[in-house]
DNA sequence: CTTTTTGTTGACTGATCGTTCCATATCCCT
DNA sequence: AGGGATATGGAACGATCAGTCAACAAAAAG
């Protein structure tokens, strides 16, 4: 065995992803990199790789871990519209909060997954993980009444899922909170 | 006066604004634009200014032509529910199109509005635009008695527009055609 | 035809890009 | 304490970046 890293690695896959999820891919530099990470150049390279691998690293993790904190709130023993209407809610607040940064899962498939088939399949299976996590949540609330056997739950979770990136680029293109919240009863209006 | 330009000013900011729509601007240099545009490099900056200017103006027109090009299905003598069947569905057709750009103003919004205040301004002054096409229609529809008046119309038109761009993530997302088209019609079930 | 004005062309600038090399520092194991 | 292994930091690489300069070409005006 040898020296140990001076640097906690998943600390610094944490400022790397958000740098990442700020700026895009091309935007950010190395040297970017190295100052948000606290890191030299050579340590970067050596513990995870080139840049393109930092960035599959950080995109496969906020893909891991992102959008389950964001819908944990469908898994809440609160009736159907309630907790679906929290999660809405989370969204639109954190949009609104200064400084935040839209979904990495949008960014990366509107600037990257086009061109980079690996960016491409983590984006689709990111995405269809949190349609998982809708459809179990309607399929339950269909179970137990709390939903009518109208709409395709699998359907309904697209619709939602889909609300949620709406809702990231309407409020990245100066719609203020209010109208969001707005949005967001109309939409729920889905759920009778 | 002296020597006319050999190639067509238009022409060349529309090669232009297909490059940055598609790659976004970081990732498009100024090599790809000329090869693209096909013209030198000293007649890009003699007609264009600096790179900042062209995408500026290449964003600006898209803004201004783009998104109305596809809600003008909206006026169609076509009752409500029709006409906005009509533009989310060639919205999907677009984007199950083989290569197909997502929106430009999706792209703008996500990869530089938080950075560039004119950038910020020019995709909300878009955006605004097609909320109030959006709004000037539900309040026909109101008026004429094809959509009642339990929902505010720029409120409703906020939920389409924002649908329009979930539909662009979830197809760039990998979500196939016939799933898009479903989420469609739940969506379109908000209006009676 | 000459002059003048403008467009085109290609070489060129300094800066920055991602990446690598190498000398040095630091730690674990014996 | 010593040797082996790894981390670190700085200098440097070639390539490419956005942008400029100056010579050349072409067309209108006299």
């Amino acid at each position: 065995m040898a020296r140990p890293k001076a640097f906690d690695r998943d600390r610094a896959l944490t400022r790397a992803l958000e740098l990442f999820q700020a700026k895009g891919y091309e935007a950010t530099s190395i040297q970017d990199l190295v100052d948000a990470m606290g890191i030299g150049r050579q340590s970067l390279y050596d513990t995870f790789g080139d840049k393109e691998a930092l960035y599959r690293e950080a995109l496969q993790r906020y893909v891991a871990e992102g959008p389950r904190s964001v819908l944990v709130a469908l898994e809440s023993p609160l009736p159907l519209r309630r907790a679906v209407s929290a999660v809405l809610e989370g969204v639109v607040a954190h949009l609104a909060a200064p400084g935040c940064r839209p979904c990495f899962i949008a960014h990366a498939a509107l600037d990257r997954a086009r061109f980079d088939g690996w960016t491409a399949q983590c984006v689709q299976s990111g995405y269809q993980d949190c349609l998982r996590l809708w459809e179990l949540r309607f399929r339950r609330a269909q179970a137990e009444g709390d939903l009518g056997p109208h709409h395709d739950s699998r359907t309904l979770g697209l619709v939602f899922q889909s609300t949620i990136y709406g809702l990231q680029v309407s409020a990245l293109a100066g719609v203020a909170r209010p109208d969001l919240e707005a949005a967001v009863r109309i939409t729920l209006s889905l759920l009778g």
